[in-house]
This record gives structure tokens, sequence and C-alpha cells, in this order.
DNA sequence: TGATTGACCAACT
DNA sequence: CAGTTGGCCAATC
């Protein structure tokens, strides 16, 4: 059994979480673009599975403000609802048409250059 | 323990 | 233009 080290020895998982955690409101962001912040571009996927587990996290997730590179909202369906992340996004401010952002570019938080 | 899948991305065919 | 493949890490079968 391993335990979980709070000093510094944190999961690929743990990791995104602590990028997720602090977008802005307002802001989205890609799951390519954390995967490279964290410096491991290719395992975007893995990026999307540890926003499915968001679920056990401890802290509240804003895994609506993460959408796929072409501003899609490809995990909507789990969210409970078809709708429920496009009405999360719309109570920020972010205009949804489509299950795509609008002005993607201009709502995109990049973790690399604004953090 | 090996094989498969997964809320992705980019390149290739 | 659409389908396939490779890549990354972790969880599930």
């Amino acid at each position: 059994m391993k335990d979980i080290d709070h000093t510094g020895d944190i999961s690929f998982f743990e990791k995104v979480y602590q990028v997720v955690v602090q977008i802005p409101p307002g802001r989205v962001t890609s799951y390519g673009a954390i995967a490279e912040y964290l410096g491991t571009k290719g395992s975007a996927r893995m990026v999307g599975w540890a926003m499915n587990a968001s679920h056990h996290a401890l802290q509240s997730i804003p895994a609506h403000r993460v959408v796929n590179r072409n501003g899609a909202l490809t995990g909507k369906r789990h969210f409970g609802g078809p709708d429920v992340m496009r009405e999360l996004l719309a109570n920020e401010g972010i205009q949804v048409i489509d299950d795509k952002i609008v002005n993607f570019e201009k709502h995109f938080w990049d973790p690399s250059r604004e953090l």
C-alpha cells in the first residue's frame, strides 16, 4: 500500500487537479494544454481520465472549464446532464453554441503562459 | 500479469 | 475528407 506523500511527490493525476483548480473564472483551457504544462503533451488523455476521477477528489474540480483543443465540450456527458456543462460555462459569461465555446481563444487560459 | 480502454492530440494514409 | 496509428499514464477486466 502506497501512502500518498504530500511532499512534492504527487502523481500526474494530482498535478492535473492542482492546475485545473487554479483556472480563473470565465476562462477555459484544454486537456492538451494542461498536459503540456506538466511536460507530457502525449498524456492529454490522462487529463480527461483525471477529470473522470475528479469526483473522487476531495476538492471541487471545475472540470467544466476544461475542454478539448477544438473548444468543444467533449466531456459534457459526464456532468450528469447534457446541458449541465453548458449552463456552468454560461453562468461564468462563456457563450456555448452547438457544444462549442464561442471566442474560444479569447476565453482560453494557458497555464504555461499565464500561470 | 497482460491486454484493453479512456472526457485527447497530432500526424499519416 | 474520413479512418487509422502512435504516444502518453493510469485504471479496469
